[in-house]
DNA sequence: AAGGGCAACAACCGCCACCTT
DNA sequence: CAAGGTGGCGGTTGTTGCCCT
């Protein structure tokens, strides 16, 4: 499941590690730790470049690596640091000892992908016009950060021409926004901002009391909106 | 038995942030 | 402050194995 052996022009060989290379590696830095990936090769005797020497080390000759099949508790986790935080497998990876970041990731590409993809689909969609808006924007100006109720008027307006759903996923509740050509997915439980992502705030193109708000560099916008969605969750959804 | 399609996953690549000089 | 080096990250690819027809 490897690509085939071959040797770079610099006399540097690609694909698959074999036994040697990787005893190689393993007895170096056990005895001298890695200290400079890029001379690593060199003094450990295996002719490779810096960078997959590391890549071996972390994802697969580490002491500490785990192998095997992923437990249902750490299905739930990556589940839910996924809804939380999107595709920053690192970040991941180091709530799960001994799992690299490269497996999580595939993992979760051959996985976890497409179970969280049947879940968004649970219960159902809505739209945002189909609600009493006046009602929840009067609840929403003190919580939302907007300044009054004009303005949550505004952003409730340009939102709801895109398609909003809410639904939950074993115990972590997440809101979908699908847009003409993207769809973004995040938690209620939010305390990162970055999981709004470009993409989704590139297509919507806010307006806010007559002005065209800039939501992937304005972090105020960012925390309004989210409040927003977050607050009609709790007073619609049971 | 053959082969086509898909899944799995190790490994590569490009980019970026950070550090050092 | 700028430039270069390095490590880390995330997206993608390439190959093998398995399953189905």
């Amino acid at each position: 499941m490897t690509r085939s052996l071959r040797v770079d022009k610099n006399g540097l060989r690609k694909g698959p590690w074999n036994k040697e290379e990787d005893d190689k590696l393993r007895a170096y830095i056990k005895r001298y730790g890695h200290w400079n990936w890029r001379e690593i090769p060199r003094f450990a005797g295996v002719s490779r470049c810096g960078k997959s020497c590391r890549l071996r080390w972390m994802n697969y000759l580490r002491p500490d690596i785990k192998h095997g099949n992923f437990t249902k508790e750490e299905d739930d986790l990556i589940m839910k640091m996924h809804n939380k935080i999107g595709n920053k497998w690192a970040k991941i990876a180091a709530e799960l000892p001994g799992r690299s970041d490269n497996e999580i990731k595939n993992y979760w590409n051959t996985n976890l992908k497409k179970q969280a993809k049947i879940d968004q689909n649970y219960p159902k969609n809505m739209h945002l016009e189909t609600k009493n808006q006046s009602n929840f924007t009067n609840s929403l100006v003190e919580s939302s950060g907007l300044g009054d109720n004009n303005e949550v008027e505004a952003l409730w307006a340009s939102l709801s021409s895109s398609e909003v759903s809410f639904a939950s996923t074993h115990e972590y509740p997440y809101v979908t926004i699908s847009s003409p050509s993207s769809s973004q997915t995040c938690s209620n439980d939010y305390d990162d901002g970055n999981f709004w992502t470009d993409p989704f705030f590139a297509d919507l193109d806010v307006m806010v009391n007559n002005v065209v708000m800039a939501p992937s560099d304005s972090d105020e916008f960012m925390w309004s909106t989210m409040e927003l969605y977050s607050q009609y969750h709790s007073k619609f959804m049971i």
